[in-house]
DNA sequence: ACCAACAATATTGTTAACAATTATGACAAC
DNA sequence: GTTGTCATAATTGTTAACAATATTGTTGGT
């Protein structure tokens, strides 16, 4: 049961933090603009140095370039960048497989199958937003199982760098057939426990995805 | 050429950021060590503004813990976190070594047994602590090579988190004999430009050495 | 001796002003 | 028209003071 929360005062700088994240992984901020310290203040109605504390954090993060004396702006990651965060991914994904075919529950399972029915659902009405809603819930799932921390931090990190990314190869021709028969091979092997076979799976399908990624980048977007 | 440089000013911010990571790496400040910022300001000689910033950033790194109105501290890794950190590195590293055995010239690979050489003489010697030194080059080589940025940062910030228990595995009885053979056979696997083989060298290496960690956490170090 | 209430202190959070640096625009020289 | 110089504006970097919060110490009662 939850108990009444106390105001939760949340500090200026957390609450710039996650705004200006947000702001990012929505696309509100667009690649290369600009981040004015004292616009962003007024906007957000907190101190300037709030929203410093702020970018400073989010250039760690990768997410914002600095120069000293320039300021900040919102860092625009290249498409060789993002075949890089791919093939990261795909080594971490991988692993969270593994673990996840050790430790998964029957429950677990079984919320694996209903999401991955629902993908199917999706392909046959040709909704390929949802696939794509869909693909980031299997995957989220796929890490609370595996329960593994720095993993978690790591992907979480790697996606949001990602995120203009998100929408492109599932629109690759072919892709979304093939990335439902990927999805179930993992879940297949989660099922049975086959850790080995459950990380290969989701090495493949990650490495598949960054073909794709190729392929878009070589048809011009 | 060398140009000379313009004085390089560094902001204050910067300057904080630098000093405080190396006095946690190099255990100046220990973990659970509070970090007061005016104390911390006057040591470095810039305004409370920079240190502030620098532990924003160090928060976010994982390097330091916050809470709201409580003040920062050096974050102290705790052995499980530092066995998932090296699970992490496992197949990130076994991923560098794959790019490696691809990219490797004739120059790379030299290099490579020059270093391993070295350790055997250290190995001769019982100089353990130039081995573990002779290690940590040899892993930055394979990076260097591999020439993937995003693995390099990821791989990085573990490496940071993880210092505390640098010197432990190899204090473990047999290890340093085992370490040699396995780094023998990474290096053996890049020169035959074997990647798939250099990647499963090196992350059953990491296991080992993971491994060797819980044995000396059992034995109460 | 133990505990509660309160005051004093230490520390972080926030604000505003000022200084330093970089970007912008006007104007003259060629 | 282009280029260079200069003044102006915009923006970031830094400082100091104040406010808010948490910690510590003290006092008085039992």
């Amino acid at each position: 049961m939850t108990t009444i929360l106390p105001p939760e005062k949340i500090s200026e700088t957390d609450e710039s933090y996650s705004r200006l994240h947000q702001a990012i992984m929505k696309g509100q901020l667009l690649p290369n603009e600009r981040l004015v310290e004292l616009d962003l203040a007024q906007k957000f109605d907190v101190g300037r140095a709030a929203v410093r504390a702020a970018i400073a954090r989010l250039a760690q993060e990768g997410l914002v370039g600095r120069e000293p004396n320039r300021g900040a702006w919102v860092r625009a990651i290249s498409e060789h960048e993002a075949i890089e965060l791919y093939e990261a991914r795909a080594v971490l994904e991988g692993l969270a497989a593994h673990k996840a075919a050790q430790l998964a529950n029957a429950q677990d399972i079984a919320d694996l199958r209903a999401i991955h029915s629902k993908m199917q659902s999706c392909f046959a009405d040709e909704d390929l937003l949802q696939i794509s809603e869909l693909n980031a819930q299997l995957h989220a799932k796929i890490l609370a199982i595996a329960n593994h921390q720095a993993v978690t931090q790591l992907i979480q990190r790697l996606k949001a760098q990602q995120v203009r990314f998100q929408y492109r190869t599932i629109l690759v021709p072919g892709r979304a057939r093939q990335s439902l028969e990927e999805h179930l091979a993992i879940v297949d092997a989660i099922a049975q426990h086959d850790a080995n076979a459950a990380e290969q799976a989701m090495r493949s399908h990650i490495m598949n995805v960054t073909q794709a990624l190729k392929k878009s980048i070589k048809n011009g977007f």
